[in-house]
DNA sequence: ATAAAAACTGACTGAGCACTCAGTTTAACT
DNA sequence: AGTTAAACTGAGTGCTCAGTCAGTTTTTAT
């Protein structure tokens, strides 16, 4: 692994843990053994350091879906909800570093004047909301799911919902794992034809 | 009104659109026409401002809800949530400062070592989560609500779902008034009887 | 082996920042 | 009017930090 890989490694998780301004390019230095000229060597500026963090995630979400989607099969819609929901909660885990990133609020405040930045958010809710709308069109298409409900507002609507344990999770202020059956549940009675 | 709640106010707004570590007290100064010195004469610390804040806006949400609580009558349980559900939204619009620094994460990372801030967050939250647990065990009394649902739990699972909304609004990546039918709609489904 | 390019280093710089403090102004009370 | 306390001031202090740069080491190509 090359020390650019490792500045990387050693920033996301600072980044995530403690937050963009909260962590000196100093600490990454020694976590790292790189000298700080090294980290502005191979990224120009702080911030650049953060992009490279934020499209890496991109690029990791967007092909772990895809291998997601491609390697799965359901038998109804409702089914490939359920699974999806509890894919997401396990890639939260998986991923905890960088979904502790995106529940921070630097990333949304660079975005407001940097394009890149708005862009790789973008990128990355749509291919979080897409596959929760994939679901709810299979589910109308074989019956599973209400046709009243709106594919693309009802998935957004899901997702804030998964996606909101998850927050209570990072934020320590409740267990999700408690909340999980309920979860499930409530997903099915907002679903169910 | 004097001194120290214009600089109580300002900083409110200030730490709310730019977050804590990024809005310099030389800006909350400038902004109040209040020396540096005053601010900490009134105020020990930079953090000791931000618990002010906290406390006053933990105030004012338990006393939003007591008012709101004690005024309003609802004829069934489903009917309450529908308008606990609207409240919400129209209360993260009007506060919408502080509920912009609730979801950052300046307050959640200072809880882990600071009791007050913890204790604060935490009544917050109970505050938020207890009018929708009231709702659901309203209508389970009058039976417009399933039985079957663990009020607590399902009361958190719709506050998070609608905090996303809120949460979507503030990051402006989508407008929760887009939303709005989805929502009541997708609470209905939850707790129908 | 040699040259050239790429990777790496860490002391240094200048700006920004939280907080202090010695002193001044204002308010309250007798 | 005189005294005391509270409110307020802003220049000063010491520290932290992002970013620079002149130089060194390592890698690659010939």
């Amino acid at each position: 692994m090359n020390k650019k890989q490792i500045i990387l490694n050693a920033a996301t998780d600072l980044f995530s843990q403690k937050g963009f301004n909260e962590t000196p390019i100093s600490e990454i230095s020694k976590l790292t053994g790189a000298a700080e000229g090294t980290i502005f060597y191979h990224f120009k500026t702080k911030e650049g350091l953060f992009l490279a963090i934020l499209r890496d995630f991109k690029d990791s979400i967007v092909a772990e879906f895809q291998r997601y989607i491609e390697e799965k099969k359901f038998d109804s819609g409702i089914r490939m909800m359920e699974d999806v929901v509890s894919f997401y909660l396990y890639l939260s885990g998986s991923m905890e570093d960088r979904f502790l990133l995106l529940h921070r609020h630097y990333a949304y405040d660079l975005s407001t004047n940097n394009v890149q930045c708005r862009e790789y958010l973008e990128a990355i809710y749509d291919c979080l909301i897409d596959i929760f709308e994939k679901a709810i069109l299979l589910g109308q298409e074989d019956g599973s799911i209400d046709k009243g409900v709106h594919p693309r507002k009802t998935a957004m609507i899901i997702f804030g919902m998964v996606d909101a344990l998850v927050r209570f999770n990072t934020f320590k202020l409740y267990d999700a794992g408690a909340l999980y059956d309920e979860l499930i549940n409530s997903c099915r009675r907002i679903l169910k034809a």
